[in-house]
DNA sequence: GACCTGCTGCGGGCTG
């Protein structure tokens, strides 16, 4: 049915692929799409087919010879684009339409042919998209004025984020040098909020969602083999080796330095019994042509085995083949994040996906059974919420100074009102702002216009203006002019020290601090580099779920003996709480000196609670699954019936913390530059979450031990 | 006890 609206040179298309017949979400996207002009999220499973489900109907329905741009795809990676160009451009193949690559390290020469004529498809990152706007203005008009269609790739990578309320806002910026209008398509394989996602678009009321359910058959086993946090046990590497000797596997440890121990002992493991040697470790430390080479020998090797230990960077749809077997090393840190890894296995049609779990120690085996059944439930933990992105704010007001070279003040206070991406923030509050970033010589007031003033200068000028993240500095590690990667400084790096990098050993020969370069060679035995990084911020029904599971009695028959008899000696030692209703009730541990409060509540939740304890003077330090409570039992059962009226006056406890403690603002690259006020909205609303915090303060009863 | 992402314009030197 929805194969016969599409236009004959797509119809020739799809014969001369010989695919017998349209995927689920392709069908109802091309009838969907074809019909109307309303914005649309494309919900399905990994490799169900979303980027044709998108672009068949667009190529349908296009008028290409017309000048403009008319299709801009937006995604989250370099990568993604250079995977998605070919498979855009053989779409295109006959339709005589062109399809531009338009990121930081694709070909100048064809970027510019694309500004001599604009047409077609471009493909771009955020960052590039922001870049645009600054430095070359006069050109986004002339691309973008006829645009019909926005897609976006992996959008849920956006939904919530500060690189998502950017694109949002840049979306915005878009449609006001666009005559008519365009619509947005946004693809994704794990939605959490199907309103945020429909918010996303700019106009909730004009977006729907198609959404494919259909599941693929996992087959899951889970082995719990206690390790302590430095190394990992003998009998988990070994287990872990026979588990996947003989396959195409990715092994998902949660960080860099296990990441690099895994590749390297399994490596040692398979060369002791003669197995193969395509032992790799793949993250962000890991040099780029590195990696590229090892996503290229999983993508074009056949036959032989592999197996490549990463980190996130091979969460999202970088086409690496097929693999068949994902291991989970210990608890992720959300459902969706578990949702991508597994969509990496079993991508041919009709495969099913193999999953192999391990957990370490007591509670991460908790995370794991709890993010397991919810998976299974299948919940996906809601985005961030993000309403008033203060800091973005202000860096696309310097960018929209910065690419008019000088606007009036009206007119940018106008237009930054009516940016969708902050609807929920008041016009005083951007005048506040405005004359914020005036006052500290970051916009400089010329009679009714501004311009950059001379500490903006100093930012917008920057390379590292385009994007709203931060990232660490590093430093390079060569061995015989070779980069192997870029790890960050710690005392741990001196010469002759031994780290492992890349699924190597290396000595250091020479540390270079002034031109931070680390200089190895090859050695036998060494440790993974020291990685610093905050704490995982764990959604509250997570927690929830590992509470429930200590109070239920049901037996998991995918858990090994071992995983078993450890959740039963979990399940002993809370029986001593009577915990009727794991939504309501906390076990409160009383010790001799001090008091346990198991919290089983988000990570946010539990930040928010500290705060509060600290407020009414509760000495307590807070740890990931308990608060240690230094006061009687009587007092803290007062003060937390109190608690909650502390929330009544929150905002002026958060600007005296940030007068004591300034770098709390730290997570917000922009933040630091906002008036002490809308630092703490921000802190207020992405660091702590009050509403929470205000819900269980009034429903939980805390439940001391008998 | 975390992970990840991206990047201009200009000038000078070199290659074909």
């Amino acid at each position: 049915m929805s194969f016969e609206l599409l236009s004959k040179p797509i119809k020739k298309f799809i014969y001369e692929k010989g695919w017998e017949s349209l995927r689920p979400i392709q069908a109802a996207a091309i009838s969907k799409i074809l019909t109307s002009d309303e914005n649309f999220i494309l919900a399905s499973r990994t490799a169900s087919g979303k980027t044709e489900a998108a672009f068949l109907p667009i190529l349908s329905k296009l008028d290409f010879t017309k000048p403009g741009v008319q299709v801009l795809y937006i995604s989250p990676l370099i990568a993604l684009i250079n995977d998605q160009f070919y498979r855009v451009e053989e779409l295109c193949k006959n339709l005589d339409i062109a399809v531009t690559k338009w990121h930081g390290e694709s070909n100048k020469t064809l970027k510019e042919k694309l500004l001599k004529h604009p047409s077609g498809i471009v493909l771009i990152t955020p960052e590039s998209l922001e870049a645009m706007f600054v430095n070359k203005p006069f050109n986004v008009k002339q691309l973008f004025s006829n645009l019909k269609y926005v897609v976006i790739d992996e959008i849920h990578s956006f939904i919530g984020t500060d690189r998502g309320t950017q694109l949002k806002s840049l979306l915005a910026r878009l449609r006001t040098v666009n005559s008519e209008s365009f619509s947005v398509i946004g693809l994704s394989a794990t939605i959490g909020d199907y309103d945020q996602a429909k918010k996303f678009t700019g106009n909730a009321a004009k977006t729907k969602v198609l959404l494919d359910k259909t599941a693929k058959d996992i087959n899951a086993s889970f082995g719990y083999f206690k390790s302590d946090a430095e190394e990992l046990s003998q009998d988990l590497l070994k287990n872990l080796y026979s588990e996947t000797a003989d396959s195409k596997t990715l092994i998902f440890p949660n960080s860099r330095a296990r990441v690099e121990e895994i590749a390297v002992k399994l490596k040692k493991i398979s060369r002791r019994l003669k197995g193969h040697d395509n032992y790799f470790s793949h993250h962000s430390s890991v040099d780029r042509e590195v990696r590229e080479y090892v996503e290229f020998f999983a993508k074009n090797n056949k036959r032989r085995s592999f197996c490549i230990c990463c980190t996130s960077t091979l969460e999202l749809g970088i086409d690496i083949g097929t693999v068949d077997k994902i291991v989970q090393i210990d608890a992720t840190h959300s459902i969706a994040s578990l949702i991508q890894r597994i969509g990496r296995s079993g991508r041919k049609e009709g495969a099913s996906s193999n999953l192999q779990l391990y957990a370490t120690n007591k509670w991460s085996l908790l995370q794991s059974i709890a993010c397991w059944l919810l998976y299974k439930e299948g919940f996906i933990e809601p985005p961030q919420r993000n309403d008033r992105p203060y800091d973005i704010l202000l860096h696309q007001a310097l960018s929209i100074v910065k690419g008019h070279s000088g606007i009036k003040l009206t007119d940018l206070i106008d237009q930054l009102q009516a940016n969708a991406a902050f609807e929920q923030i008041e016009k005083f509050e951007i005048e506040e702002i405005l004359n914020h970033l005036i006052e500290t010589d970051f916009l400089e007031k010329l009679q009714r216009e501004v311009i950059i003033g001379i500490e903006g200068e100093k930012v917008v000028n920057s390379r590292d203006f385009y994007s709203v993240f931060k990232t660490e500095e590093n430093f390079k590690v060569v061995n015989a002019g070779n980069t192997i990667g870029d790890i960050p400084f710690s005392p741990q790096i001196e010469e002759n020290e031994n780290i492992l990098l890349s699924a190597r050993i290396w000595k250091i020969k020479f540390v270079d601090q002034k031109a931070k370069k680390i200089e190895v060679t090859p050695a036998k035995d060494g440790k993974p580099p020291k990685f610093s990084g905050e704490g995982g911020t764990i959604d509250h029904k997570i927690r929830e779920k590992m509470l429930q599971i200590l109070c239920s009695q049901d037996i998991y028959e995918f858990l090994d003996p071992l995983g078993r008899e450890e959740i039963d000696i979990l399940r002993r030692e809370f029986s001593v709480f009577d915990i009727q209703n794991f939504q309501t009730e906390r076990p409160l541990l009383i010790k001799e000196k001090h008091l346990e409060l198991y919290t089983f509540f988000g990570t946010k939740t539990n930040r928010t609670i500290k705060l509060l304890l600290d407020i009414v003077g509760i000495k307590n330090s807070a740890y990931d699954m308990e608060l240690i409570i230094e006061s009687s039992q009587k007092d803290l059962t007062e003060k937390w019936k109190d608690l909650s009226t502390q929330l009544t006056n929150i905002d002026a406890h958060i600007i005296n913390l940030l007068q004591d403690k300034p770098a709390l603002i730290g997570f917000s690259k922009w933040g630091m530059f906002l008036p002490k006020k809308y630092q703490a909205a921000l802190l207020k609303e992405r660091y702590y979450d009050i509403d929470q915090t205000r819900l269980v303060l009034s429903n939980t009863k805390l439940v001391v031990n008998k």
